[in-house]
DNA sequence: GAAGTGACGACTT
DNA sequence: AAAGTCGCCACTT
């Protein structure tokens, strides 16, 4: 279950931190699960302040698996490395067969609420 | 202290 | 359908 005493960005990294391997996610996303749907921005730049944490960023891009993150990382391909290394493609900055490896937190995350 | 910016996304026109 | 606008809210200048 979510700790609703974490700060918002806490709550980002803590659901980012369950991204499974060989599985990628949108900002939307979480924000959706985190109940701010129009928070996507701030996801975003909650990753900002991921580095050096526990959480791959690398596995969260936008909501049409576009690597528009991939900029804020070392190097000029860290990311897109990264995610090859997890066994996803990688064309134009953009995830194919996204659809397959999107990993939705509001379907995919059980949230244990008292059932 | 106010204004601008931003790893996005949904709404409006 | 495509392009523009707004929201979200912490951080920077």
């Amino acid at each position: 279950m979510l700790p609703e005493t974490l700060s918002f960005f806490e709550k980002v990294y803590w659901v980012a931190r369950k991204i499974p391997y060989g599985r990628v996610t949108s900002y939307g996303a979480i924000a959706r699960y985190l109940g701010a749907p129009r928070s996507a921005r701030m996801v975003g730049y909650a990753m900002n302040g991921a580095s050096g944490k526990d959480v791959p960023a690398h596995r969260v891009v936008n909501r049409r698996g576009l690597l528009t993150g991939k900029h804020h990382f070392e190097g000029t391909n860290l990311m897109q490395q990264l995610l090859e290394s997890e066994g996803h493609k990688v064309v134009d900055n953009q995830l194919q067969d996204f659809d397959e490896i999107f990993w939705d937190p509001l379907t995919e995350l059980p949230d244990n609420s008292g059932a």
